[in-house]
RNA sequence: GGGCUCGUAGCUCAGUUGGUUAGAGCGCGUCCCUGAUAAGGACGAGGUCACAAGUUCGAAUCUUGUCGGGCCCA
């Protein structure tokens, strides 16, 4: 006996070593395209559409990206879990049609081809520089289209929606035919960005910011009502002027109001200008700054102080200095201390937040600036006719002359330009179309209904119709409705969809349900370039009953676009509503948490406008991506991740399973280094499938599957099973994704891979190759590796196809299936265990954590090396006991790779069972064959070097 | 500046209605095996639960504030 060495004899050809095609090297890169390609030609896809045509649809609508170069990581992510949710529900028996999308309007496009024409530009007609857009549009929609299939996502993409043909331009004039049936749709002035220079309104995009020096003034608003301002203040019935200041003196003609800040302190200040003592209203905090360091300011003096909010409920109001005009002090909360005065001088037709307190008071949007960049004749006499830029000195020496101007100087600011013209923009209502957010109307089908808006409707929506994942998204969403003005749908450009409105001689515009409808029947069939080609009578037919006051001849076309918003927000109609295989509402919108303000609320409300229902039942959102920091990525970072750099490195399963591990509804961290190591948790699955797969090489379900015993490590193995199978189910419903991955990743990890695939080493191998025990194993195996599978199948699409391949012998349902993406769920067995057993497993499992920790033990202490080397002795108190745990036989010394395990009494004082690991090296003899040491090595006589069952197998294997 | 939101080991995630010494997998370190082998196993070291105050007998968990990050606005 003693340490001798193992036998000479080789056994190893005796053995049922495991075997299998299913490469440990995925070779993702290499072997993904081609199943493609496979799955392509057999039009996979529409298989599955098929074999779940019976099932209950499920749809999933795609919001559509920008046709806009290539897709980045974020696209990725977005498609992928769109692509794991719905193979799930196909997996769970729905009807799942998924139709990609393109919103293939809007400025990032007609930029590019302006860039790229340069001077050319101006040669061009509107309808040529559109059918460049168009090409443009078209073929990043094509690569896009590519890329993304390269990542597995199975849909119609030999037919995906494009906002840009004619069936879908029509579809958003249908929506918007149904706004105006409802009386949604009105016109008004709004300011927009305006190049004098080229006499169009600029979108941000096409602004930029240079720093320029202009003037900057202090005015004094003289009160209009000084008792009410007396009063409030404690003065003595002198006159108080309210000090504004401006770097845009220009505006001040149409000025209409001042604005304060509710909850600013405003101070009543005495002070001498000029040798003549006055009273001026300033924020309290910025008093020093407003009048120390004047030229020509003495004797200041800070009288009583009182808040904004106080000033305005006294219902302040002043004297235009100019004109012959009152104004109303009002409220706004972005009225800053920062600069100025804390007054604001307010002009709703010529600023932003002029404009939305203009608006929230009722003012008009009054703009007496031409689109030339010079006033109009509301203005005083010597102001007519001039531009804006030379009106400044003028307005200024006005005030000097009417002893107004606190102060004037030079300030050197950062002021908008046209990027074309590098010339200075300004701010200028002009007319814009838009829906209202407020006013109430019915739908078709509300019989008895009360009216109500867009925004009641929205509101209780987002507060009883649709479930929001994470719930959040709810709060976000109704914060955002409640304080969204009315939707402003013009926009002022060449690349979109025109708005089909016709103006007649005395520019009344022509816009009615039946006009609109006859323009979107021309447009679905030519196309919207038919606006920029066609007459008026052309459009709108030979049919078109033309209401009084209109006729052909003299119609002329409306120039504004429809924001790209309304386009992609009616996709529930162009889409949904128009294919027959969909359904309207959606089962689920799902986009980045952006499109809360986006997509998902530019959706409903055309819905809710045109239906008076949301378009989807449930919204869930993902967040951004952001670089290992936490912080945003830019595409200049070094460590940018391009997504198909990284599709082309890694393949598209393990980015897709990297998808599938991130809490997504947070910020995803990312960057090369963290895929690259990420690749190891792919790894870890392939192994564990292929170490299943090729352990199965000769199992026949029909003939070898065995009843599988509670007691017993299959019968442990059965439950982990089923346990895994419920949870990474209710995982997913909950579209806990990273819940799911981490489940399948730990069960292969633990489970299998330390635990039951090790300690099944010995039967597999040394038993006959029709022993019970053997076939037990290959009948839980077989079952592991057809539900892994399954569940992984959503996420690791190609794999988890190769791997289907392999498996031998399918149940006869599903044998017969050409992939693994048409099968089903995997349920759990009926097999629910007894309390006592759950017990009695779990007391296995603390055993053999004893075991190995003092195997550890003895590996440092004396050497003992190969648990094979060692014997698990399990002292028990109770014969009950004994006698139960006698029923896992092999298992018992299998769970720890011992070589042999023995009972013995426990001692007094012990728990019921413990464990104790002795080194056997001096005792008995390796078996040559299983490496087991044990007591019964050398009793045969023929085959002296093994225990006696490799002896008794040998002889059955060779006669 | 406002709305919403996130912050637990190097990484990805668990942490039930507040309740012993905050867990898992990976990675890392040490070791073993060489019949899953560019694989497999064991053991181990890693955390002031962003920070601070408060409520409580007791806080990763509840409250308030601070700091930092993200999305959307202004």
């Amino acid at each position: 006996m003693s340490t001798d060495t193992p036998a000479k004899k080789n056994y190893k050809t005796t053995l049922n070593l495991p075997q299998t095609p299913f490469a440990m090297e995925a070779k993702l890169v290499q072997n993904e395209p081609p199943r493609l390609a496979r799955w392509q030609e057999q039009k996979l896809y529409d298989q599955i559409q098929g074999a779940r045509s019976k099932g209950k649809k499920w749809i999933l609508h795609d919001g559509p990206p920008f046709a806009n170069g290539d897709i980045h990581i974020g696209h990725l992510i977005n498609k992928t879990l769109k692509d794991v949710i719905l193979r799930f529900r196909t997996m769970q028996g729905h009807q799942t049609p998924y139709v990609p999308g393109w919103d293939c309007h809007g400025l990032p496009i007609e930029h590019k081809i302006q860039q790229d024409l340069g001077p050319k530009l101006r040669q061009m007609s509107t309808v040529e520089v559109r059918r460049l857009c168009f090409a443009y549009a078209e073929k990043f929609a094509g690569v896009q289209n590519e890329q993304f299939q390269r990542l597995g996502i199975f849909g119609d993409w030999a037919n995906p929606y494009l906002t840009l043909k004619p069936a879908y331009e029509s579809a958003v004039l249908e929506v918007f035919a149904r706004f105006v049936e409802a009386g949604l749709v009105y016109k008004q002035l709004k300011p927009v960005h305006w190049s004098i220079a080229n006499q169009t309104a600029l979108a941000d995009a096409e602004l930029e910011y240079r720093d320029v020096e202009g003037p900057s003034i202090f005015v004094e608003f003289r009160s209009a009502n000084p008792q009410a301002m007396n009063l409030l203040f404690d003065a003595d019935g002198e006159a108080i002027d309210f000090l504004v200041w401006t770097t845009t003196p220009w505006t001040l003609p149409a000025n209409l109001a001042i604005a304060v800040h509710p909850e600013v302190q405003y101070s009543l200040v005495r002070y001498d200008r000029n040798g003549r003592s006055r009273l001026g209203v300033v924020a309290t905090e910025l008093v020093k700054k407003v009048f120390e360091d004047r030229p020509g300011i003495t004797n200041i003096q800070v009288l009583k102080s009182t808040t904004g909010r106080e000033i305005v409920a006294a219902g302040a109001t002043y004297q235009h200095p100019f004109i012959d005009r009152q104004g109303p002090l009002l409220e706004a909360t972005y009225v800053t201390t920062t600069d100025g005065t804390g007054l604001v001088h307010t002009a709703p037709g010529h600023g932003e937040e002029d404009y939305a307190t203009g608006i929230l008071n009722r003012l008009p949007v009054y703009c007496p600036v031409l689109h030339n960049g010079r006033f109009d004749q509301t203005v005083p006499s010597w102001l007519h006719g001039l531009s804006v830029w030379d009106a400044n000195p003028l307005i200024i020496n006005k005030l000097v002359e009417l002893d107004v101007l606190f102060d004037q100087g030079v300030i050197s600011h950062s002021y908008p330009h046209d990027w074309r013209s590098k010339t200075p923009t300004i701010f200028r209502a002009t007319e814009q179309w838009f829906i209202a957010i407020d006013r109430e109307y019915g739908v078709m089908g509300e019989i008895g209904a009360r009216p109500r808006s867009l925004r009641q409707r929205a509101l209780a929506s987002v507060a009883h119709e649709v479930e929001f994942i994470p719930k959040w998204g709810q709060s976000r969403m109704t914060g955002m409705i409640d304080s969204r003005p009315d939707w402003c749908i013009s926009r002022q450009r060449a690349w979109g969809l025109p708005i089909p409105v016709f103006y007649n001689e005395h520019g009344e515009a022509l816009v009615t349900p039946a006009s609109v409808r006859a323009v979107a029947k021309r447009f679905a069939e030519k196309g919207s370039d038919a606006w920029f080609t066609d007459s008026p009578a052309e459009l709108l037919g030979s049919d078109f009953e033309y209401p009084a006051g209109f006729s052909p001849d003299q119609l002329r076309k409306e120039k504004d676009i429809f924001d790209v918003w309304f386009e992609s927000g009616s996709s529930w109609h162009a889409v949904l509503q128009s294919r027959p295989q969909l359904q309207f509402p959606a089962d689920l919108y799902l986009e980045g948490s952006d499109q809360h303000r986006g997509w998902f609320q530019l959706s409903m409300l055309p819905s809710l406008g045109a239906t008076g229902v949301p378009p989807f039942r449930q919204v869930l959102t993902h967040g951004f991506v952001v670089k290992p920091d936490g912080t945003k990525v830019s595409k200049s970072d070094k460590e940018y991740v391009t997504a198909t750099q990284e599709i082309n490195r890694h393949g598209a399963d393990v980015l897709r399973l990297w998808c599938c591990s991130v809490d997504y509804q947070g910020d995803i961290p990312v960057s090369p280094k963290m895929l690259q190591e990420f690749g190891d948790k792919y790894r870890k699955i392939r192994n564990t499938l292929r170490y299943l797969l090729s352990n199965l090489y000769d199992f026949d379900s029909a003939k070898h599957t065995q009843t599988i015993p509670p007691r017993s490590l299959d019968g442990w193995a059965w439950n982990q099973l089923d346990e895994l199978i419920g949870e990474v189910t209710s995982a997913y419903e909950s579209y806990q994704l990273h819940r799911a991955f981490r489940l399948l990743h730990d069960f292969c990890a633990v489970q299998i891979s330390a635990i039951y695939g090790n300690a099944m080493k010995d039967r597999l191998y040394c038993e006959l190759p029709d022993s019970a025990i053997r076939r037990r194993c290959q009948t839980v195996m077989h079952r592991m590796v057809m539900v892994l599978t399954k569940l992984l199948a959503p996420m690791i699409v190609f794999t988890a196809d190769e791997a289907w391949e392999q498996i031998p012998s399918k149940p006869a349902d599903e044998a017969g299936l050409s992939s693994i993406h048409l099968a089903l769920l995997p349920k759990a067995s009926d097999q629910s265990p007894t309390d006592e057993q759950r017990e009695e497993w779990k007391l296995l499992m603390e055993l053999r954590d004893q075991a190995l920790s003092q195997l550890d033990g003895l590996k440092k202490e004396v050497g003992l090396n190969k648990a094979l080397d060692a014997e698990v002795i399990y002292q028990v108190d109770s014969d009950d006991l004994r006698r139960r745990l006698q029923a896992y036989g092999v298992d018992l010394e299998d769970l720890v790779g011992a070589g042999h395990h023995t009972f013995a009494e426990s001692a007094d004082s012990a728990p019921a069972v413990t464990v104790k690991i002795v080194d056997r090296r001096n005792d008995y003899a390796a078996c040559a064959r299983s490496w087991k040491r044990r007591p019964d090595v050398g009793r045969d006589e023929q085959h002296p070097d093994l225990c006696l069952r490799d002896a008794a197998a040998l002889r059955k294997l060779n006669p």
